[in-house]
DNA sequence: TTTAACGCCGCAAACGTTTCCGAAAATTTG
DNA sequence: CAAATTTTCGGAAACGTTTGCGGCGTTAAA
């Protein structure tokens, strides 16, 4: 027995309502919920009391529509599912929140045709400000300016574009590149290879240019079939270390991108039979929790990923807040922390 | 040298601008633009073309205020930051963003009291429906129960409410246990410890069944004090690990509720001098990549994280196209994948 | 030729707010 | 007591859409 179909109409205390309720009229009680001026204390108590029994909420859209903000950012990224990316969206979400702000998520799969149709869809009037981190593939980035063209208060971080002039946050790769190679060299390694990210990317450039500028302070010449690029996944790692092993002169220390392919690389590495850090010393890029799992654990530079997110998120609001505010950039410090796999020395 | 504050207006495209520079009323195009009845072949085409060129797209604010929907639903979860739940969220993203939704994301940080404020705040009528994985510490479910009563349409996954009659999406914690537990068994355990979860949450509950009923099957008495509740941290399990290597009498396995918790009893087995597998077998719940990472590879029923998500935002879009729907419990099934930290026998 | 039908279009209401402006009521000032 | 001022309030426009309805001009039917 089928009970005629009951439609659950979704709340319906509005202003209105109220104002009916009340006998006064809809004006007065928009002035009484925001301590406006124009309304008689007794009113606006009225008012109030009413509208919190009731559990009035403002509907966000049609008050977007007359204040022309929406109280809501995006966040767009490249994947989700690493503990990088999502210790970052921590971060920013934790901020919005407390700025009583909401998150709207995009994700691109590192994928340019997928970033280009996110941006597209997005309606430019549903945001008040961006976050985005560009996708792998990403070379050109005129969709990325079309948007903030139009007026749409845009940070960057990560995976920052070149050629477009709005804030950004970044980790100091040169630095902690720069820092973690000499590292390894202290420790001994003279045939250091390089795990490296995508050719095009500021960050995997920044990483080689720590790593080439360290071995050439210590006198040590780059060999080009020691460098290596390719994405960021474990399997890259994997699939490039398997390469790396056969390679003469034989390697004694690898410098990975990031932490994943720093995982897939101590894979191969036992695969082949070598040790770590015995045989071969092994350091890399990444955000806290992989490098402590894996045994032995990881030597890293650590990237401040909530930090990052933060700070990001941070600056969106200064630019939403002042719109003629100056672009600026933020490079985050990079911390090396020192573990075992790369104490050759003992 | 300053230049005079220039405003840049956000994008001013909109219907009524098309229409006078058409020089038709704004119903026209409207309509033109829904492939609708009430339009001339010729009027539609000029419409369409000068909207393209002028990349109109519709204020989605005055569109959801008169069509009573919103193209976003709000997904909201204890933390987003482990490889599980940001598998989760990368399922809900892929099958929302397909069928043309966008997404809002609301982290509750373990914390019921964060959890009921973003519900407090959610304005109902900002969102078409919601996903909800519970807190550890949600104990009551009123301030769920409040906003499904007012309609709004709501599946839960993996942290499901008992008292609540939703569409909810499951792991099949029960069997995944009682595989993993029977799976120890076989190896020859007969004192197999269990790191259980928050003792009021349903998937802990349903492991230590699944745990207990193993053990009974093979007429095994459970010991009081093998079994211990906390939380899900790899702190948890390190903690809870290190005070049961002094219970006599001696543990020989450990089924740990997830695996960030198998990794901190790893840990802290090594650090008491206990090998795995040969003195201690351990087994887990998990996603997939952690398991991988560590040595020796953990044995763990696998969590699929993805399908997890995604089924509940498309049990969640079912949900909104016919609000009589009965509410759905769907129960993926759980796979035991056997690695090396189980192995004993050999 | 008159009437009915139809294709195409514009008007206007509605969605739920905010906010400007003018009016009424209450109060103060001269 | 009249005038001026202040306090409190309601009307109405505006935000950008969608959509029911009525009107017009053209064509088909009677």
């Amino acid at each position: 027995m089928r009970s005629t179909a009951t439609f659950v109409v979704k709340n319906k205390v509005t202003i209105k309502y109220i104002a009916d309720e009340l006998g006064i009229s809809i004006s007065t009680v928009s002035r009484a919920l925001h301590d406006a001026y124009d309304v008689s204390p007794e009113t606006r108590k009225k008012v109030i009391a009413l509208a919190e029994q009731l559990e009035y909420n403002p509907n966000p859209f049609a008050v977007s529509l007359v204040k022309h903000q929406t109280k809501i950012i995006g966040v767009l990224l490249p994947e989700i599912a690493t503990p990088y990316f999502s210790m970052i969206v921590k971060g920013i979400q934790d901020v919005a929140y407390g700025a009583g702000y909401n998150v709207m998520f995009f994700i691109s799969d590192e994928s340019v045709e997928r970033e280009k149709n996110i941006l597209k869809r997005l309606s430019i009037n549903m945001l008040d400000g961006l976050l985005a981190a560009m996708s792998i593939e990403t070379m050109h980035t005129e969709h990325f300016q079309k948007l903030i063209g139009k007026g749409l208060p845009t940070v960057f971080f990560d995976r920052v574009p070149e050629d477009i002039s709005t804030s950004k946050v970044v980790q100091d790769d040169y630095q902690g590149a720069y820092n973690v190679t000499e590292h390894l060299i202290q420790q001994g390694c003279r045939r250091i290879v390089h795990l490296g990210g995508p050719k095009h990317l500021q960050n995997a450039k920044q990483r080689l240019q720590g790593y080439l500028n360290a071995l050439e302070k210590y006198h040590i010449a780059p060999q080009k079939q020691h460098i290596i690029h390719s994405g960021f996944s474990q399997e890259d790692g994997f699939r490039d270390t398997s390469i790396m092993v056969g390679v003469k002169p034989l390697l004694d220390g690898i410098f990975a991108v990031n932490d994943r392919k720093a995982i897939g690389a101590m894979l191969a590495l036992r695969r082949y039979g070598f040790k770590v850090p015995s045989h071969v010393a092994l350091v890399s890029f990444g955000s806290m929790p992989l490098a402590e799992v894996v045994m032995p654990n990881l030597t890293t530079v650590v990237q401040a990923a909530y930090e990052i997110g933060a700070k990001s998120c941070q600056l969106l609001f200064d630019q939403i807040k002042n719109p003629t505010m100056e672009p600026q950039t933020v490079v985050m410090p990079s911390q090396l922390i020192i573990r075992e796999s790369s104490l050759k020395g003992r």
